[in-house]
DNA sequence: CAGATTACTTACCAGTCGGTTAGGGGGCGT
DNA sequence: ACGCCCCCTAACCGACTGGTAAGTAATCTG
């Protein structure tokens, strides 16, 4: 009784409606693309909708809130990262498995450009801040390769492996950054430069 | 003729007015804390203003725009730790002036965290993303080392300098951020152990 | 003591943000 | 053939952003 008359159409005449699973997966791939882009404050829901062409609310439909959609995206992006090292490092022996970590972190970072931006963005923005705890895999495989290399416990010459680990880290975030804007950059190289230091430091 | 009705009080009847230099260092104080703890993007005017107690638009009256005010809270919270690194690599050898290097630094920011986020917000927002420009310093200063402990060149062994300082600056950033949200995190210990990295790098 | 200057205030603006609401078109099962 | 449900749109919200316009009290200057 109040206004009741038929507004424009409520759907786009031309193209067919996805279902949910297309949609959430279309949707995931714009908010990656996107926040790679232009990082996650710099990417509103509307930019996200226009680029998947349909409207904010329909994004919101598919994600409660647009939180929800970059924690998909992030994660999205970030299994990809944790199954190629994975990977990487169970396919290496024990002693080198720090080096094919770095190695295999690095090279992923650098064959899937879009993903970084994201990553980045996630430990940067998300509570992820907790480096220690972000790099502890890390210090795991380090402590490892030690006792493979037959050497002494954590502290042998007043080494802190949690500590090499968090310097590491560092090591491949600066190393990812320097690629993500310098594109003659090669991060490869410049991986095996760390991993050259990290060995120095780890079989001394 | 419009609207001239005399509105309230254009300013606060107890508090004097502050000179124009004392606000402008006030803001700028305000501001660089104001950062620190919410980064650049959570700080709007408005809460700048009220930290202050006054308004928005007397801090516009004063700095321009918002963004002038930031680049102000940026360069007054950079110069402080320039000053006190340039001091540190002076008056050590130049053999010692890489460790000097890293250790004040670290030490500085240990020992000012306002600064500390601001800084890192200033990198990372702003256009200070060229990492290897940002730690090319350290980059001479190794060179420097190098050669006053009789090492070869630049790419002695494989070893790039130009990297070895992006990793370095790596593990410096990283040290201050879990320095940052890990109290119980000792950063000049952690300082030490990239330095003995670097030192077993620098000289073979 | 008059007038200009300084350091503000209130009020307002246009734009953007994430999020909500009401409804409607198209394909599906029956 | 019909009704229902899924996927979606248009329109709107309130909060917040940086920035502007106009006016005014206290202070300085002549």
């Amino acid at each position: 009784m109040a206004r009741e008359n038929p507004r424009s159409p409520a759907r786009k005449p031309g193209e067919p409606t996805l279902t949910e699973q297309a949609r959430r997966a279309q949707l995931i791939d714009v908010t990656v693309r996107l926040i790679a882009e232009n990082g996650n404050a710099g990417t509103s829901l509307a930019r996200i909708a226009e680029a998947a062409g349909i409207t904010k609310a329909a994004v919101l439909y598919h994600f409660g809130s647009k939180d929800a959609l970059v924690r998909a995206a992030h994660e999205s992006a970030l299994t990809g990262l944790v199954e190629h090292v994975g990977a990487a490092v169970e396919s290496a022996g024990a002693e080198r498995a720090p080096a094919a970590y770095v190695l295999s972190m690095v090279g992923y970072l650098r064959d899937h450009p879009g993903h970084t931006r994201v990553i980045v963005d996630a430990v940067a923005d998300g509570e992820d801040r907790r480096s220690s705890e972000r790099w502890r895999p890390l210090a795991d495989l380090m402590h490892a390769a030690r006792r493979a290399h037959g050497a002494g416990s954590e502290t042998d010459a007043g080494l802190d492996l949690r500590t090499t680990a968090l310097i590491v880290g560092g090591g491949i975030d600066a190393i990812v950054a320097e690629h993500l804007d310098h594109p003659g950059f090669d991060p490869l190289a410049a991986a095996e430069d760390l991993v050259a230091m990290l060995d120095r430091t780890l079989f001394p």
